[in-house]
DNA sequence: CACTGGAGCCAC
DNA sequence: AAACGTGGCTCCAGTG
């Protein structure tokens, strides 16, 4: 792995630079806060605690392990619940201990177990997030690392703590953890990141021409056709929670080398977990049933899918997707894979030569990963270098792989924008003549006073 | 007491 | 033929 063209290395010359400033400037965080944030998670944990000391599982727990009973042991919890009372185990990990997860304990109707998964989930808040922000913190400001020389795929990392995975998805945890993150005096939050960055650089190396009009034409959209194909249904059905599916139990797992089985199986499973506007995920089953789809089907890879199931139709849905839809993408995917096992190497657009023992799927994976953070990283480093030259106050403060979070003076926001806009989807293009397809970001802006947690889109 | 691998979970 | 890509952090359990 190194840089192959003066380019290359340039940029990271540059990007550690740049990235080094963003570390030395930091963001503020509401220190006073994370305090009492801490005092109300522990409080919470208390009540979790209580919960699981009074029930009459926990006895059982106790009479089993004595002293070395561990209340935050998944491993023990295990013997308690598929060995002492007999619930099945289905899934194991690799290693042959009962597999315990959110996904599996969420199948065990047990109060106790839901006090045990609540209670882990906020033990996590507490410790890693608020406890370890306020670790990192000094005077007030945090000063997260962000590095370029640790990934395989010439993204970056972050931590110190990891700045790159901070709650978000989790609405109330993240405003717990987010509400921390705030602005200096008299500035305010701003988040911009490219919509879309993996497909649209994955689009500048297979330049597939039903991928470029998905991306230039705002009408189409993906992850909808996608979903109504898997589930056999009609655009105007296509429920929000329906298009979820379909954008992330599909095709980004397609992208990054999934198959049809396991589609088919999380495809299913996620059915029965819907609240549709006509009824639920039963309704869905059975319009299935009225396309002549039955049942999921054996999902065993040494067996070839039988007639009416899901899993047969999901390989029809797969065969589509990669020898007509996305047929060129679905070639460059063969060709960029045979290429690698001919030379033993691949150079990304961005300047990179990737050398040695890879899989099918990191060989295809890293050049769009990799490039798609190069954009971001040639932006910030420009975007950086405007901000020094107009002798602007606002400040880069973090970065998330395809995404800037600045920490931006009230007067400068209309200038800070026109300056990201500028660089991130218009010169960048010049820089780079590879990028052949339009680039668009996204824009997330919170008020003055307001924290992370509080950032709104839409211009 | 230090260290390590596994498992889990957070992000893109 | 194979089968979801990249990271970091925490806790547990086992080892030396």
């Amino acid at each position: 792995m190194k840089p192959i063209t003066d380019a290359g290395y340039k940029l990271l010359h540059e990007g550690c630079i740049a990235l080094s400033q963003v570390e030395a400037n930091g963001m503020k965080i509401d220190t006073k806060y994370i305090n009492r944030a801490i005092i109300y998670t522990s409080n919470r944990i208390d009540k979790m605690l209580y919960q699981i000391g009074h029930d009459k599982i926990f006895k059982v727990w106790k009479k089993e392990f004595g002293i070395r009973t561990n209340i935050g042991s998944r491993e023990q919890l295990g013997k308690i619940l598929f060995s002492v009372m007999d619930y099945p185990c289905s899934v194991r990990t690799k290693t042959g201990r009962p597999k315990m997860d959110e996904a599996v304990l969420n199948t065990i109707d047990l109060p106790f177990v839901r006090y045990f998964l609540k209670l882990e989930k906020l033990k996590k808040v507490r410790s890693t997030y608020l406890e370890g922000i306020l670790r990192e913190t000094t005077d007030g400001y945090l000063h997260p690392f962000f590095n370029l020389n640790t990934t395989q795929t010439f993204r970056s990392s972050s931590d110190h703590p990891n700045f790159q995975n901070i709650p978000i998805r989790d609405i109330k945890i993240a405003k717990l953890v987010r509400r921390a993150f705030i602005a200096r005096k008299n500035h305010q939050v701003v988040e911009v990141d490219y919509s879309g960055a993996e497909i649209c650089n994955a689009a500048c190396y297979h330049k597939d021409p039903r991928m470029i009009s998905y991306i230039k034409n705002p009408k189409k959209d993906l992850h909808r056709d996608m979903a109504g194909q898997c589930f056999i249904l009609p655009r105007k059905e296509i429920t929000k929670e329906i298009r979820y599916c379909g954008k992330n139990i599909f095709v980004f797992p397609q992208f990054y080398g999934d198959y049809y089985l396991h589609c088919a199986e999380n495809l299913w499973n996620a059915i029965s977990q819907m609240k549709l506007k006509k009824g639920d995920g039963q309704s869905l089953y059975k319009h299935l049933k009225s396309e002549g789809i039955y049942k999921l089907g054996a999902c065993n890879p040494e067996e070839s899918p039988m007639e009416g199931t899901f899993e047969k139709h999901l390989q029809e849905v797969e065969y589509d997707f990669w020898n007509r839809r996305f047929k060129v993408y679905g070639q460059w995917k063969k060709d960029w894979y045979y290429n690698y096992l001919k030379k033993g190497y691949f150079d990304t657009l961005t300047g990179f030569r990737i050398e040695g023992i890879y899989k099918r799927n990191e060989v295809i994976n890293y050049p769009i990963q990799g490039s798609a953070f190069h954009w971001l990283l040639w932006s910030l480093i420009r975007i950086q270098k405007l901000l020094k030259k107009y002798k602007m106050r606002s400040l880069i403060v973090g970065q998330i792989h395809d995404s800037i979070v600045s920490d931006v003076y009230k007067k400068e926001l209309k200038n800070y924008l026109e300056i990201v806009k500028q660089v991130m989807t218009v010169d960048i293009c010049k820089h780079w003549k590879w990028i052949i397809v339009p680039l668009k970001v996204d824009i997330e802006v919170a008020p003055v006073g307001g924290s992370w947690y509080d950032k709104k889109g839409g211009e």
